[in-house]
DNA sequence: ATAGGTGCAAAGGATTTGCATGGAA
DNA sequence: TTCCATGCAAATCCTTTGCACCTAT
């Protein structure tokens, strides 16, 4: 089985939680897995009705909340307003071209500390933020309009 | 008239374009100036409506989107995924409290310089930025869940 | 007179929910 | 057998649009 890893993490967050391990849940979170970068439901759902004609948009969007529950996967929201879903790892920001549409994660040392600085002054407890930086990647730069 | 100075600026937008100048907008300009931080185009419907019944929720997105085109006010999008308007001023980003939803806003020149950095790493030409800490404020910390 | 503006209701797009059926445990 | 999961359609939420009427210019 691929995503051996994952799909066991699954197994053991479904048992732990008394939720009960489907085909399709197995299913939708391989193609996840197989996805290297930010998709959305729209996508997703797509990618698995080429292999599981059968399954549902409603699945597909349950199952991504029960991910993100099982810390498999994480929603991010940028500025068209769709929400995009990317494999959970170690905390990033992003890069988006408005032209393209290529997103690149980065991260940077220097702003979580400036954040922690300003965090304090306001004597607020943060939990969590987001940053993004939105314009033109370095191929889109010379165009008039993008496509992808 | 109060607000004198936005107003005509309003006017002078209007005319340069070959809008028309109306008492709905003129109405809710004012209303909108009035309010000192966030609002929602829920409640300043709510507000306009108090002093005006007769104008449509319609009219009150129709004249923030001219407003925001004239430069007078701008969209903000939080995590809600529910459009919020500002008052147009310089350069700066957001502290949001998740229990009492306080906005506080702050500026930084560190995280400013740093994002130049990324972008130039990136070769990318940066537009705009987004940058939000989400967390509980002060007067939240202690609480449960929160009010306001 | 003539464009543009208004307000209602209806549409729109992304996501969620109700409900009867299906399938793990 | 029991309860959770599924899939369809309908509902939801915020926002936009169509359209007939209205009103600045």
């Amino acid at each position: 089985m691929a995503h051996e890893l994952e799909q066991k993490a699954l197994a053991s967050y479904l048992e732990d939680h008394n939720l009960k391990h489907t085909k399709q849940r197995e299913a939708i979170l391989s193609i996840f897995l197989d996805i290297k970068g930010h998709i959305t439901g729209e996508e997703l759902y797509q990618r698995v009705r080429e292999q599981h004609s059968n399954i549902g948009y409603t699945t597909v969007y349950r199952t991504m909340k029960l991910l993100c529950d099982a810390g498999l996967a994480s929603e991010r929201h940028f500025d068209d307003g769709i929400t995009r879903y990317e494999i959970e790892h170690e905390h990033h920001d992003h890069l988006v071209c408005l032209r393209c549409g290529k997103i690149i994660e980065f991260e940077c040392q220097k702003i979580e500390s400036a954040q922690d600085e300003i965090v304090k002054r306001h004597d607020f407890q943060l939990l969590r933020h987001r940053h993004e930086l939105y314009g033109h990647c370095s191929e889109c730069q010379g165009k008039e309009r993008g496509g992808s």
